[in-house]
RNA sequence: GCCGCCUUAGCUCAGUCGGCAGAGCGAUUCACUCGUAAUGAAUAGGUCUGGGGUUCGAUUCCCCAAGGCGGCUCCA
């Protein structure tokens, strides 16, 4: 649709003109026009010839101007419950939206039931949103009493584009949004924002919540001070409120800390202390099987082997610039060996020891040990290398965010004319690696420096390696997110990130580009004509650490893994204690297979049993009664209650053992390949 | 690290307006021997996260600490 009315009509004449209201106004749907490109209010007069589209509530903009709107009747609400809270920013967010204030005592959730009572008054008000551009003096004058809009209009402009302040101050005019009265016109509320808004407060009905209060630091710098945020979500139904809070609580379901309990799989006791995590027998079993699979991979990848210790003198982050750029994020150092005398003077100088954050310098002294040549380029050093760091207590999570961890760890030792296709090598490992874990839907992140000092080394050199990322990245043909000020201080990474079963993105792994280091440690090797050469570094970790990737994947299975994984893939369940020796029988031809199989001899009944194991999500459930142990057969049942009864033995055993090998996700009968006996009758009963 | 909230049995949670603590699941024992998601009964299990304070008396009120959760900042 486009609205190209030629005759555009003359202020003040009392003639109709156009406007997204009066091109689209039929459709209640529609709650803002595209204007050229930009989101226009419906009632903002379209000149003559411009290109105009209708936006629906349900799209992507709409949805985000819903949530806008919601946030200002937010804000209005606190204002008039509190006059005193001053204003932060309020922007919409993913699924929601936020508001930022200025307030005495944090707010509290009795708070929260007030604001949201008053905010239906306003949503029922229907108050017009009406929008006014302003002069920098008339805005100073109408917020004289807020000094956080006034920042904001002294910052006019220098706001980038894309941070959630330019919500309020984008490019183009100052604006300002007023509620008016329906009736009276009377302006109720003001605000200072770029833009667009819903027509009227009516047009929020029903479908949002306030969900939660935070602090958060004024324009995200902790310099800063704290502003307690409401957040809270919107949605242009009820009906979508609902569903939206059905797929939070999804996710909360297959949260790795409440499945990693219930699977007795790990725990973080408070006598070890935060972030530090013990893995259980179960746990064990997945992480092995993790760990043991990507061993096979490496070696057959080119990978070296090495091994490194936890602990060393400060000395080697010192080379390494550790304890310049990184020291923060380290545990402090122990100081050991010093002696002192009983007039309490040292006689022997003690030394600093430190936890290592990073594996990388470890490595850097393994090639360092003897002369390399360029015959053995790229030289590949692989390490499960578990390493220490101080996280800021705030900041851990679960196994997401640790201060012990396990990582992957690869540094690779290339020549200059090697970087290319190493890098790309090593994309493609990764990719493949990956999807043998069951994730197939990856993009890329490319993590670039700013002009912040934490990063170490010369621009050109920065330039160079980001170019040359850039180039390998782009090579993929997977999409590609920039990604400034995220580079390591040593040098700029690539990222893959990666979708899960809900949807989400996870950052897993990183490949870097170091020319920093190998300076650092003097590093080089004998070219073919003899003269010495700087080889190039490159840091790749797979899973990120273990301890992550293992959360990850609890997550992205929700706890039913593929049968490799699965800490017990098969548990025995005899009908009645009269068929466990029979059933045993079979559990320990299929343990001799390498099977993890246990037997159920409990007094539990079977339907107990069953009900016990499934919630567990074991993938094969093998019951054996009177009618099987005469056919010298078995039954299976899945995890989704479909069975496959009468199966002889050594078909039974083949189909588990090849389900284990070809790494399959078995949750129904179907799952598993066709079973090619006369035995085999699939029953599809739920 | 900062802000807010939370911490009662192995787990999930009731509860006490300040007066010697309760359920379900789980565990143990006994009976039952059962064909595809919970058999029944009995028993054990808690210095109510830790330390101070107020009080005749604190699991309950106040202060501090630890741990957790949600954010901010930071990051694998």
């Amino acid at each position: 649709m486009s609205a190209t009315d030629p005759t555009v009509p003359q202020p003040g004449e009392g003639v109709q003109v156009t406007t997204g209201r009066t091109l689209f106004g039929e459709d209640r749907e529609v709650v803002a026009a595209r204007v050229d490109g930009a989101l226009w209010d419906l009632d903002r007069p379209i000149p003559a010839g411009a290109h105009a589209e209708p936006v629906t509530i349900g799209s992507p903009d709409g949805l985000s101007i819903l949530r806008h709107s919601t946030a200002h009747v937010l804000a209005q609400a606190v204002q008039r419950i509190n006059p005193e809270a001053r204003l932060g920013i309020g922007p919409p967010v993913t699924d929601g939206f936020y508001y930022d204030f200025d307030v005495a005592s944090p707010f509290t959730p009795e708070d929260l039931k007030a604001l949201s009572k008053e905010m239906e008054r306003i949503q029922r008000a229907g108050q017009r949103f009406e929008r006014r551009v302003v002069t920098e003096e008339e805005a100073r004058e109408l917020f004289a009493a807020e000094p956080y809009k006034l920042e904001l209009i002294g910052l006019k402009g220098g706001a980038a584009e894309s941070s959630d302040e330019a919500v309020e101050v984008g490019a183009g005019d100052l604006t300002v949004y007023a509620n008016v009265d329906r009736q009276t016109g009377e302006v109720i509320w003001q605000d200072l924002c770029r833009g667009p808004h819903l027509p009227n407060t009516g047009v929020i009905k029903n479908g949002w919540a306030l969900t939660r209060v935070a602090a958060a630091y004024w324009r995200g710098s902790e310099k800063n001070p704290q502003l307690q945020r409401i957040y809270g979500t919107a949605w242009p139904s009820k009906d979508e409120l609902r569903e939206y809070q059905h797929r939070v609580e999804e996710a909360a379901k297959r949260d790795h800390r409440k499945l990693g309990a219930e699977l007795d799989l790990f725990s973080f006791p408070d006598e070890i202390g935060s972030g530090l995590a013990v893995f259980h027998p179960k746990g064990g079993v997945i992480r092995r099987q993790m760990e043991d699979y990507s061993r096979e991979r490496h070696e057959v990848g080119g990978y070296s082997f090495v091994w490194s210790p936890h602990i060393t003198k400060a000395n080697l982050f010192q080379t390494s610039g550790h304890l310049q750029w990184f020291a923060d994020g380290m545990f402090p150092p122990m100081h050991l060996d010093e002696e002192v005398n009983a007039e309490g003077d040292v006689t022997r100088q003690g030394q600093d020891y430190y936890l290592k954050p990073m594996n990388c310098p470890m490595h850097n002294l393994i090639y360092r040990s003897r002369g390399r040549s360029y015959r053995e380029l790229p030289l590949r050093l692989f390490e499960f290398g578990s390493v220490y760091r101080y996280e800021k207590s705030g900041t851990l999570a679960g196994l997401t965010r640790v201060r012990g961890m396990t990582q992957d760890d690869a540094h690779l030792y290339v020549a200059q004319d090697q970087v290319k296709e190493e890098l790309t090598r090593t994309l493609n490992f990764v990719f493949d690696l990956l999807r043998d874990y069951g994730l197939d839907d990856f993009y890329l992140e490319l993590s670039t420096r700013d002009d912040s000092p934490k990063f170490a080394g010369n621009d050109e050199i920065w330039e160079t390696a980001t170019a040359t990322l850039a180039e390998v990245a782009a090579e993929t043909g997977l999409e590609l997110v920039p990604d400034p000020g995220g580079a390591a201080f040593y040098g700029p990474k690539i990222s893959v990130q990666a979708r899960d079963a809900i949807g989400r993105t996870w950052q897993l792994s990183t490949v870097q580009l170091d020319f920093d280091q190998p300076n650092r440690f003097g590093l080089e090797y004998t070219a073919a004509d003899g003269t010495k050469q700087r080889p190039v570094m490159i840091h790749r970790a797979l899973f990120g650490s273990v301890e992550r990737f293992f959360a990850i994947l609890l997550e992205h299975y929700a706890g039913a893994f593929p049968v490799w994984l699965s800490p017990v893939q098969v548990v025995g369940i005899p009908v009645a204690d009269e068929y466990a020796d029979y059933l045993s029988g079979v559990l320990d031809r299929l343990r001799a297979a390498g099977v993890r199989v246990e037997l159920d001899a409990s007094d539990d009944r079977m339907q107990k049993k069953i009900r016990t194991h499934t919630l567990e999500h074991v993938p094969f459930l093998l019951i054996a009664g009177e009618k099987d142990r005469d056919a010298g057969a078995i039954s299976f049942r899945f995890r989704d209650g479909t069975t496959r009864n009468g199966v002889p033995v050594e078909e039974a055993i083949g189909l588990i053992t090849g389900a284990i090998a070809q790494k399959l996700q078995v949750g129904t009968a179907d799952d598993l390949e066709p079973a090619g006996g006369a035995g085999a009758a699939a029953a599809g009963a739920v």
